[in-house]
DNA sequence: CCGTAGTGGAACATGAGTGTTCCGTAGTCG
DNA sequence: CGACTACGGAACACTCATGTTCCACTACGG
């Protein structure tokens, strides 16, 4: 039998649906944050009464939506090889990685959203956040970066340039032309 | 006799009251776009049937916010005197200038907030905004700005740096040194 | 002193989102 | 074929924000 809230095993259909929900969650909530719970079970194409079955609560959606989104962030940012190379190399691919989060990007950007589950159990020092932090350590012992600027800033940067390179890719523009716009900024505004 | 909805004359105490109102939910809506009327009467000092009688609906006290930053906006433009001096110079005065706005910028960033007066009158060309892109475009023609960037581009890296650095203000940080960083990464990101 | 403007508070009606229960149905696998 | 799993939909109770009405209180000016 399958263990629904530990998300454990792998029943093949669950999963499936729990995924389905997962994603039309983040695609709905990205656009309006405010979203009702029927919003996401139609997006998702499943009942209202599905929803609860998986996420007895909203702020259980939250939280697994929260949780999904760190885990992709990671893997995100394993693929970005963050210790290796050059760090101004690294830190581009860093950016082209985590710019394919898509709606993501929206998520981490709401307030509201991330506070239902910033008091839980993670506080802000995830894997992927102390990557980052140690790349930009890196870039300044090497040079690379601008000492003025310190890692947290710079983090806060790459993530905003992100959102608004994202905001514009949905506006219209080719999701390779935000990305360019977005690197060739991060690039400027790091340099020493 | 006072004409409550024009907003145009001066019954001391009704704009008195009305001012304070609008400050009390730019204060409590940049803090949580998603708060009760309530709340923002809580905030402003007054009974909630107060608020009802200066703004009918909700979305009559988000329309004047709305003109009310976009006022504030305005005014910070004008001060900043962005036809003057070199690009550079100009850009650097909005910005501190902008950043002054401290909660609104907050309200600008909402999306779920934006959207309630967006489709009202003003599309998106504000004078604010049109002084803007004027500043931009000398930037570029005078060889200042990075000609890779667009003008839309560095409005919304602006804005996007301005948030930021007010989060980062609000975090602790000293009101200078937030805005420190803003300008050393804005000036580095537009500079050709 | 009386009228008026501005206000606060209680009370009420309404609507929307939430969370729950129950039941019928469509697959699936032994 | 039965048992089981997963699902959808209807119905319900509950909470909360909203919007409205009504009344009492206070300050202030003629």
């Amino acid at each position: 039998m399958n263990t629904v809230a530990g998300r454990t095993t792998g029943g093949g259909t669950r999963n499936r649906t729990r995924r389905a929900i997962l994603d039309a969650a983040a695609a709905v909530l990205a656009k309006n944050p405010a979203a009702s719970l029927a919003d996401v079970a139609a997006a998702a194409d499943v009942g209202r009464t599905t929803v609860h079955r998986y996420f007895a609560e909203r702020s259980d959606l939250l939280r697994a939506l929260g949780a999904d989104a760190l885990e992709k962030a990671t893997a995100a940012t394993g693929r970005a090889r963050t210790e290796e190379g050059a760090p101004l190399a690294a830190l581009e691919r860093l950016c082209q990685e985590l710019f394919e989060l898509g709606d993501v990007l929206s998520l981490v950007f709401d307030e509201t959203l991330v506070a239902a589950w910033s008091w839980e159990g993670w506080e802000q020092d995830t894997e992927a956040d102390r990557a980052l932090i140690r790349l930009v350590e890196r870039g300044h012992a090497e040079g690379a970066f601008d000492p003025g600027l310190d890692p947290d800033w710079i983090s806060q940067v790459l993530w905003s340039l992100l959102y608004v390179a994202w905001q514009r890719s949905r506006a219209g523009d080719t999701k390779h032309e935000a990305l360019s716009l977005c690197l060739r900024t991060l690039r400027k505004a790091v340099a020493p």
